[in-house]
DNA sequence: TATAGAACCTGTAGTAACTATAGGTTCAAG
DNA sequence: CTTGAACCTATAGTTACTACAGGTTCTATA
């Protein structure tokens, strides 16, 4: 039988969250209030340890809070289909894609700047890093 | 002469900043506090434009606060080198291709679910991106 | 069974880096 | 001189947690 139970502790052991993340989950509305012992001590089952390592793998591929809302909703929801999860996916493998464009083009315009730098013992008036800084449009150059 | 003065709607337009944002500045002490009109008006030079304008890069290039306070240090400070600022691009651009890094794997494990989804039209309950999340350690299938 | 201390409870405040709002004052153009 | 845009301060909200304080409950050992 399925019916372990687990505390807070072991909960956020096994789904490698804190257990103030779990009370914020809580609080928000991510995890449903489990019931709780006679001294008022929470106790989960199975299926919270399950929800929990969604959202949290969830969180590691990028997706807000907000998104793992409405992923929740799918799977709590019946009568969903398989295709609103998959566009919600795409959608957020193309943010990841631009944040990565931003990140390449940002590292190229450091690299540029420490390899206009030669001279390090120069004054900090002659810095190319700083200079680069102070003119306008840095972004625009790259 | 360089006695240009500037209201603070026009450091900010000048700067592509937003006056809260210059305000916000101001009072965790990255700006200094510039002198007013007589009803209390901030009054800027343009060596105000020239620092916003190298936070605002620095912040572009993922510089933190705090890292840009720093950097401000270096040159509001005379007997700097120009070699601190050039170490402090080096690790940043090092830290940013860790970014990347991350964000690629990330991309990779949501296009491969997609993948996986070929029949949108499955019920949830089928659904390889949901099962993917369910299960452990999907960052470590990658 | 008594007790020590680990784990739990609630509620609030803090984090980063702003953004937004409210309610009032000053400035500049016509 | 009036109007309305721009400014002022102070506070609260944002995101996704994390950290504390001050108290209670649970559990393992003596």
């Amino acid at each position: 039988m399925n019916d372990v139970k687990y505390s807070i502790g072991q909960l956020a052991k096994e789904s490698g969250c804190k257990v103030e993340t779990v009370h914020y989950y809580e609080k928000i509305g991510l995890m449903p209030e489990p019931p709780r012992t006679e001294g008022g001590h929470r106790v989960f089952a199975f299926s919270h340890v399950k929800r929990l390592n969604f959202i949290r793998r969830s969180r590691e591929l990028g997706f807000k809070i907000e998104q793992i809302k409405d992923l929740l909703k799918f799977i709590d929801e019946p009568n969903h289909y398989c295709g609103e999860v998959r566009a919600m996916a795409m959608l957020q493998a193309r943010a990841v894609q631009e944040k990565i464009d931003d990140l390449q083009r940002l590292k190229v315009a450091l690299n540029e700047m420490v390899l206009k730098c030669k001279d390090s013992n120069n004054s900090i008036d002659d810095c190319p890093i700083v200079d680069a800084l102070f003119t306008k449009q840095v972004a625009e150059q790259i």
